[in-house]
DNA sequence: TCAGTTAAGTACTAATCGGTTCAGAACTCT
DNA sequence: AGAGTTCTGAACCGATTAGTACTTAACTGA
């Protein structure tokens, strides 16, 4: 009941995570934003709700999207498989003619001001959280034999994201693919047995 | 001749550096940083022209200061040696509890909107500059023998800088020097015989 | 047909953005 | 003691920020 809405509202939103992803939370003008989906400020605020909850919304998208790589990696049957399928998929995503360069994870918010620490936030848990799902996943290639007894999860959970972050700075200052690969080998060198 | 400026030029720009750092670019205000400065809008646009040369001149005194291991580390006897020192550098200063975490090369810009595209250009010229030093000085150390005639000097550098930047964003994630020295240690397992 | 409901577009808000103008105040040189 | 020069602080600039009121348009169910 009521006046449809004329909007798609997922491909709207999809054009919104773009803009976040260039320009960072705070470098993302409600203005570019709602130009780039399409709609006016009016209409954003009545399907999403604020800028901040717009950002969120976008996060999950970006989550769901580009950033599954994560969660694909995970399902790999060994966990050497696992680091080569998420340095490999960082290094995809990061670098893909379809989105902007980088990450939209790292990239939206690593420094702000106080306004939106709100925001701030949220993207150091969701970085952290994918740290934390590595290291499960480590845990678990421990138990069963798959990696070394000596081996640290937790230790390898944090290299693999320390480098994955490495490699979004670099998409970001312009790298491709092809350079990145080799990065991507050349922290696989020091692979437990 | 003329009023003498009634505030210490340097101290004042150690003061703004320092909210770049833990601000951004366009996260600093100027209202912030000339409060922190202790001047006024006016004593800054005289002293350092404008926000922009502000932040330049911020970032020079960023690399002569905090950023100074990674001259420092140029001059270590091997290339391991400085491969090592550059990376311990880096997780001293993006975890020292005198300044902000992280990088401000890294959180000063890495996404931004048009207006500062500038200094977003800027930033990435200084944070490649880092790398083609380290590839110099790589490329040195295989002429001399002290890297294997195989080793490739541009991949290590570039290996270097990614888990720079990643120990960066990981600092501002909230990690400190104990668990960032594990992931040095992580990083220089694939290092060249 | 018409009441009820929801969306869209224009025009607006108060606050803040980076940046400037201008009137004094504080100094040096003659 | 001037005159000339430079600094300080407050008041001000237009533009832009995120966010809203309000009118009009488009739909559904009775």
């Amino acid at each position: 009941m009521g006046r449809p809405r004329e909007f798609d509202v997922d491909q709207a939103l999809e054009r919104a995570m773009r803009v976040f992803w260039a320009r960072g939370y705070e470098g993302a003008s409600l203005a570019e934003l709602t130009r780039a989906m399409g709609i006016t400020k009016t209409s954003m605020y009545a399907a999403y709700g604020n800028k901040e909850q717009l950002f969120r919304k976008a996060l999950q998208r970006y989550g769901a999207g580009p950033a599954a790589y994560v969660t694909r990696a995970l399902k790999e049957p060994t966990a050497r498989a696992v680091a080569v399928a998420f340095l490999r998929g960082a290094v995809c995503t990061t670098t893909s003619p379809d989105g902007p360069s980088g990450c939209l994870a790292v990239q939206g918010a690593l420094a702000s001001s106080d306004e939106s620490r709100a925001v701030h936030d949220l993207l150091v848990d969701w970085r952290n959280d994918a740290g934390v799902r590595l290291e499960e996943r480590f845990r678990r290639a421990v138990d069963e034999g798959d990696l070394p007894r000596d081996a640290d999860p937790r230790r390898l959970a944090r290299f693999m994201m320390t480098v994955g972050f490495g490699i979004a700075v670099q998409a970001a200052n312009g790298l491709g693919p092809a350079e990145l690969d080799e990065i991507v080998d050349a922290a696989m060198l020091g692979w437990p047995a």
